[in-house]
DNA sequence: TCCTGACGCGAGTGATCACTCGCATACAAT
DNA sequence: ATTGTATGCGAGTGATCACTCGCGTCAGGA
């Protein structure tokens, strides 16, 4: 039952959008009365917040599960392609939704929820910058992939949601770049 | 009168959010009744653009000056960081705004009003490009302003929103590396 | 002094929507 | 059969808010 509302939700928000995702609309959707989703959720907020933490975690794991069996491994291109790729994958999997948490959803709310999943990802990334060959002469993991992070993960959704003109291949190409030039660009230090 | 409307609205939002941005409170910042504010503009939503209207404007002016300015100079590290301290200055001007503008609004609404700020950028970096010793070598200068863009705004945005802990110059020093590194990556072409 | 019309006023209105409450139903225990 | 209980129902409610409309007010011209 539980599963039935927050899979509703889950659709009319993909579906139709955050304007449309009325309480009413969502136990509709559900196949339930409005009066029924009341007795599983305290407010509209915490279907939306169960929404957002599912699609959240799937994302997540994707990733993560592609980093953290890695961390340990030789650090070469070939991760970096990898991660990259998984991540591409894992916000094509549902653009609709992507969309709606990165662009509609009052990010006040669930703020937290969307970083917690950026800083699993940055804290991956941060002890595989720490433990990768030549990691000695390189300024702070933890600032390094922060950068890293949050300029792959905008570059990512942008092209998922904007689908601009730049092949599938080319974007990774590009983000391999922007990865490995940071890495290797000279310091002031 | 139009002014004044507008700088409440403006001042609703940076101080209380857009939720609490009715049409009411902005009018009764402004000193004027709900009835006039309708004598000057058909709807909210008009209201809001002129207010995101006047912030990307100013916004948009602060970069790209720093940006056409120095399009046919001899490119170098220097230009690179200018462009940066100047998106910087810009975002930090009003913190409060951005965090709405980015943050808060419906994006549906506004969409084209901030990626026309972003093109414009885009524009003027791909110009840079192109133009810049070296560029014979480069790929696609379009496709290189995307990625940069996209990259610098988002970790520009962040960090400002944010405050992470990490200061304000070493911040430049990163975005430099970012660039500088991307630009001069090897490519498999 | 009187007229006039444009400007601004603010209580009111209609619609929306999250949320509730009393009822029906189905089922278990006796 | 009868009672008790939990589950779901859906019309209703109260609050919010964008927007309107009829009135007062005060210019400036005659």
């Amino acid at each position: 039952m539980v599963g039935r509302i927050v899979a509703a939700g889950r659709a009319v928000l993909a579906e139709e959008g955050y304007d449309a995702c009325s309480t009413n609309r969502i136990a509709a959707r559900a196949g339930v009365s409005p009066g029924s989703v009341y007795q599983y959720f305290p407010d509209k907020a915490a279907i939306v917040a169960a929404v957002i933490e599912g699609w959240s975690d799937e994302t997540a794991e994707r990733v993560a599960a592609s980093l953290a069996d890695r961390v340990g491994e030789p650090g070469g291109i070939g991760m970096v392609r990898a991660t990259i790729e998984a991540l591409l994958s894992a916000l094509e999997a549902d653009p609709e939704l992507l969309r709606v948490v990165s662009e509609e959803l009052p990010m006040a709310q669930h703020k937290e929820r969307r970083t917690a999943l950026e800083r699993r990802v940055r804290e991956l990334t941060a002890t595989w910058l720490a433990v990768r060959p030549g990691a000695s002469t390189a300024p702070d993991p933890a600032v390094s992939a922060w950068v890293l992070v949050l300029a792959l993960e905008n570059l990512a959704v942008r092209w998922v949601l904007d689908s601009p003109p730049v092949p599938r291949e080319r974007l990774v190409e590009e983000l391999v770049a922007l990865v490995t030039g940071y890495l290797s660009a000279p310091r002031p230090g």
